[in-house]
DNA sequence: AGGTTCCGGGG
DNA sequence: GTGTACGGAACCT
């Protein structure tokens, strides 16, 4: 099956991880698979091995293991502890933590979903196997889902998930008194789009036209709307601001009138959770995303409504109505039908804006090795972390902490130097040569093997060293930034090249895709350095990249200079000029 | 200069 | 939920 999504639930006072998929090559039958064989853990780094172990004996923890790994590089002893259930973790951890015999804890802060992905090394939105599993002889009666036990190995096949379905959905209030109230303003309409061509709007009125559904009232509507997720179960439903937006107004609608809103696979009720200023909205197995966090990150804009995302990518107008006075559209008769037009647009543009952006996101969700709903979420800068979270396991490197309160307000404020910086010269220039470096933070952080875990004050051994600071980094071996980052480039050359060997346009479109996701991610890893809240901050290696880079390219442009050229224009890594021979 | 508040998207 | 997290612009003092 594909993998769409994970959670854990207790059963019996124990932990039981689901994997929610869909198995595309069966008829598209929806699946929860139930793994009860995986025990959240943390290390601890001892002062004292034997101390420890003794300290540790009397907690009465459910095991102990001790373990090689490295710390930042350095071969380290640490003990293994497991745990009943993933809540044990923080009611334990602070004892753990203030044992004498205990220097540091580790790993204590990694969702127990997100642990079992990176150790089972799985990754959502390939297909799933499974080595064992025992079915349940039919769906469930409910819900219409099956379950299976899994009682062997799971693996990822390495095979990404394509053709998902994708619906898109979309709400139009009426509310004549300031932005909408859930309390007072009832909802109207629902838009919903999927790619079966299926594009449909649900109303108590419009009963003319083709496209509408009619229903008798609102809670009708609402369960309606319920209805078609619950019965098309589409593996990605989207909206547009609908984690703080439409999810939110039609929870709290449906509480106030009594309608049922199921629409998980195990047959729970979609679930908002606040996380700090935002929310973010759950349905269990159908995996909801938010356009609107995506967009953000993806273009570069003045505003990000929904008509200015998709005039900028598709360069066309959609049908947009003054949000103050959508309620006269729908109180009188003659004005009506332009609302039902709207709402079907606004879902339609929201479908089409969909199928052009998650391909990449659904591509760095196989990357990074978490949840499509945590990647469509996450700043660039998490997803990096994520992504060297899983590696350092592989590694065998120890993760370092979140950043402490302290450590962030220490941090936050201080900036790296940028790149060098030449103002344009003004005027028209003409024949103009231009020249750039590709990817050349990634390259610098390579070849001067940037990491955390190479950085020294070690006199003796070979280093290279950064231009004005003199910052030290060790020759050898390879850290563990420049290692990750060396795999992510050599994955994409290799990609490349596939592309190259392939007639097939459709395969071309998606390699083309895979190695988009894979010149993100590497391009990101120079900024996290000096991201406040990156697990492996490190400033002198970010200000050591900048450094490198001045360097490079002004002793680039002094070169030009010196065969005839004219620098009109330079920046971080690519400067124009003109020949004067 | 340095701190604090506001705001995004949605109707 | 191995919880409780943004970041830039505008506006103060």
């Amino acid at each position: 099956m594909v993998l769409l999504d994970i959670d854990y639930v207790t059963v019996d006072e124990v932990p039981v991880i689901r994997l929610f998929g869909k198995d595309k090559s069966g008829g598209n039958e929806p699946i929860i698979a139930h793994d009860r064989s995986f025990r959240p853990y943390i290390y601890a780094i001892p002062t004292d091995l034997d101390e420890c172990l003794r300290e540790l004996e009397e907690l009465e923890l459910e095991k102990l293991e001790v373990k090689e790994m490295r710390d930042l590089g350095r071969p380290t002893e640490v003990i293994r502890i497991e745990f009943r259930h993933p809540q044990d973790v923080p009611k334990i951890r602070d004892r753990i933590r203030d044992l004498k015999s205990v220097r540091d804890i580790r790993e204590h802060d990694i969702p127990f979903y997100r642990r079992y992905l990176i150790d089972k090394s799985i990754v959502p939105m390939e297909e799933l196997e499974f080595q064992g599993v025992e079915m349940d002889s039919a769906p469930s009666v409910t819900t219409n889902v099956r379950t299976v036990e899994v009682t062997g190995r799971v693996q990822s096949t390495g095979s990404g998930a394509h053709g998902l379905d994708i619906m898109s959905f979309d709400i139009e209030v009426r509310n004549p008194h300031g932005m909408p109230d859930p309390e007072r303003d009832e909802i109207v309409m629902i838009g919903v789009a999927g790619n079966m061509g299926y594009e449909s709007v649900i109303s108590t009125a419009g009963d003319h036209l083709d496209f509408v559904e009619v229903v008798e009232d609102e809670r009708e509507l609402l369960e309606k709307f319920a209805e078609i997720v619950i019965d098309k179960k589409p593996d990605i439903l989207v909206g547009y601001n609908s984690d703080n937006f439409d999810f939110p107004y039609i929870t709290r609608r449906a509480a106030i009138l009594g309608a049922e809103l199921d629409l998980g696979w195990d047959g729970s009720k979609i679930r908002t959770m606040r996380r700090g200023f935002a929310n973010a909205t759950a349905i269990k197995g159908t995996v909801h995303v938010d356009l609107y966090p995506v967009m953000r990150r993806y273009m570069n804009l003045d505003r990000y409504t929904l008509e200015r995302v998709y005039q900028e990518l598709f360069g066309e107008e959609k049908i947009d109505l003054p949000g103050d006075r959508l309620w006269e559209y729908w109180d009188r008769d003659e004005l009506r039908d332009e609302l039902f037009r709207y709402s079907l647009d606004d879902v339609v543009a929201t479908h089409r804006i969909a199928e052009k952006i998650l391909p990449l996101n659904l591509e760095l969700t196989r990357l990074v090795g978490q949840p499509l709903f945590d990647i469509s979420r996450m700043a660039t800068g998490q997803q990096a972390e994520w992504f060297l979270v899983r590696k350092a396991y592989q590694y065998g490197e120890l993760v370092p902490n979140k950043p402490s309160q302290s450590d962030f307000s220490r941090r936050r404020g201080r900036r790296a130097v940028g790149g060098y910086v030449k103002e344009p010269e003004r005027g028209l220039h003409e024949n103009i040569v231009q020249f750039d470096f590709r990817s050349l933070y990634p390259s610098i952080i390579i070849s001067k093997n940037i990491s955390p875990d190479t950085l020294t004050d070690d006199e003796e051994s070979e280093c290279y060293v950064a231009p004005e600071y003199g910052y030290r980094f060790r020759k050898s071996p390879r850290g563990f930034v420049p290692s990750v980052i060396g795999e992510i480039l050599s994955e994409r050359v290799r990609i490349k090249e596939e592309m190259k060997g392939s007639d097939d346009p459709m395969e071309r479109k998606i390699l083309n895709v895979q190695q988009e996701a894979l010149k993100r991610l590497a391009n990101t890893m120079y900024g996290v350095y000096g991201y406040s809240r990156f697990r492996w901050y490190s400033m002198e290696c970010a200000e050591a990249i900048t450094a490198w880079g001045r360097d490079y390219i002004k002793k680039t442009i002094k070169t030009a200079e010196e065969f005839g050229f004219h620098t009109v224009y330079a920046d971080t890594d690519g400067f124009y000029a003109t020949y004067r021979g």
